[in-house]
DNA sequence: GCGACAG
DNA sequence: ATCTTGTCGC
């Protein structure tokens, strides 16, 4: 039964909550701002990695992998479908925080794939989303734009918010509105 | 079965 | 997210 092992999952998802460090990000620090975002089409999901400087966003290097898409997606277990792309996409890049297309602490047991990535990668990663989850834990999410915003992993939400605000253009953090464009480019030039 | 929420 | 016709607003 497929609900038994979700709720397994749930599980898992609440005992790894307790391992997310919130703290302070010193943003004087932060000179690279990575970003990361999946489409998909049939059979493949297409990850799509962005990496910017910080607070200028000059766009560094841009970097599309494709994988076989290996799970459904199903709401609150959204990192059972993209955690594999996006890994395979940031493998060997280097960056100070990270941009995360979903959910943080935002979720309803306060552990959304921006902090499934960000404990897998333990670096500072930020969950941004176009649409709130119907549950999430109190002063876990702050609006910038038609963005929300919620913590992943090592760092905290009001550092969150500054870079987000920072990286605002038309209401979405610029890296992400590139990763998404480019994820769902037609480049299909290929055998 | 009903209800239903990131992408 | 993706597919995809039709309709509305600027």
């Amino acid at each position: 039964m497929v609900n038994q092992n979700l709720k397994k999952i749930a599980e898992v998802q609440k005992k790894l909550s307790e391992r997310i460090v919130e703290k302070p990000l010193n943003i004087e620090k932060v000179k690279t701002v990575g970003a990361v975002d999946v489409s998909y089409r049939r059979n493949v999901a297409k990850a799509a990695f962005v990496l910017c400087s910080f607070p200028k966003c000059e766009i560094i290097k841009t970097k599309i992998v494709k994988t076989e898409v290996t799970f459904p997606y199903i709401p609150t277990f959204f990192f059972l479908r993209e955690t594999k792309p996006i890994l395979i996409a940031l493998k060997g890049e280097d960056f100070d925080v990270l941009l995360v297309e979903g959910h943080g602490k935002a979720h309803p047991r306060g552990f959304g794939l921006a902090c499934h990535i960000g404990i897998l990668i333990q670096k500072p990663t930020i969950g941004v989303a176009k649409k709130p989850l119907k549950a999430y834990p109190p002063n876990s999410l702050v609006k910038v734009g038609k963005a929300y915003i919620s913590v992943g992993n090592l760092i905290d939400l009001e550092s969150a918010k500054k870079i987000i605000e920072e990286l605002n253009e038309k209401g979405y953090p610029k890296p992400l509105r590139i990763a998404d464009k480019l994820s769902k480019g037609s480049e299909d030039a290929e055998t």
